[in-house]
DNA sequence: AGGCATGATTGGAG
DNA sequence: CTCCAATCATGCCT
């Protein structure tokens, strides 16, 4: 009884102090890659950067995302949320700031996005739950099952932009900030909001 | 090395 | 809380 007592206790403190040790590994873990990510910065995959300018240049007149949307725009983008509002927010700015240099883009993308909002049929919000996608419809798988291979790769440069349309500076010099931009069509399933860490 | 582009952080305002 | 504006720090190109 006492051997049993004594080799059940040792097994009890060796376990524990193994937990404790690898607890204490994943928090080291993950603080450093917190603090990692404070520091490092790395430039966002192209789709990410395809997906969030397809967003924007398309919502160019309220570029609010809803709550939804920018979770959506992360799966998409493999990134995080808050990613999508650093993402949003540095990028209005910078748009106001100089919208001269951001038109080639805006063309572009917008161009991109009207082409592939063919779905968009009546009732003006698509019931469909896959939001336009540009190029085909559905080009995203949207299984979120971390195989985040760059499938719109070849949409990256459709076209360059087009000579001679007129690129009228948008007059929105300031966005009117409407709540709720989008009806909140909320997608029934959601779930599988793992954040596939494709980078690192 | 320098400059620019870009993501992240911070502080103030609503 | 979110958003804006300024700023920092890094990545990338020359």
């Amino acid at each position: 009884m006492e051997h049993m007592v004594g080799m059940i206790h040792g097994k009890f403190t060796a376990i524990q102090r193994q937990l404790k040790q690898s607890t204490c590994e994943a928090v080291m873990t993950l603080r450093s890659r917190l603090l990692d990510a404070r520091r490092k910065r790395r430039n966002f995959s192209k789709q990410a950067t395809e997906v969030l300018n397809e967003y924007f240049y398309s919502h160019l007149s309220n570029p609010y995302p809803s709550e939804e949307t920018k979770e959506e725009l992360a799966r998409k983008g493999g990134i995080t949320v808050s990613q999508v509002s650093n993402w949003f927010g540095n990028k209005r700015i910078r748009y106001k700031k100089n919208t001269g240099k951001f038109q080639e883009e805006a063309t572009m993308y917008t161009e991109k996005t009207s082409t592939a909002t063919k779905v968009r049929g009546s009732g003006g919000q698509s019931s469909c739950q896959s939001t336009p996608s540009p190029g085909s419809c559905g080009p995203f798988p949207l299984t979120s099952g971390g195989d985040m291979v760059l499938t719109l790769r070849t949409l990256a440069f459709l076209q360059p932009p087009p000579g001679g349309v007129c690129l009228q500076p948008p007059t929105h010099s300031s966005w009117q900030r409407a709540t709720a931009p989008q009806p909140p069509s909320s997608p029934a399933g959601d779930s599988g909001s793992f954040n596939s860490d494709v980078s690192n």
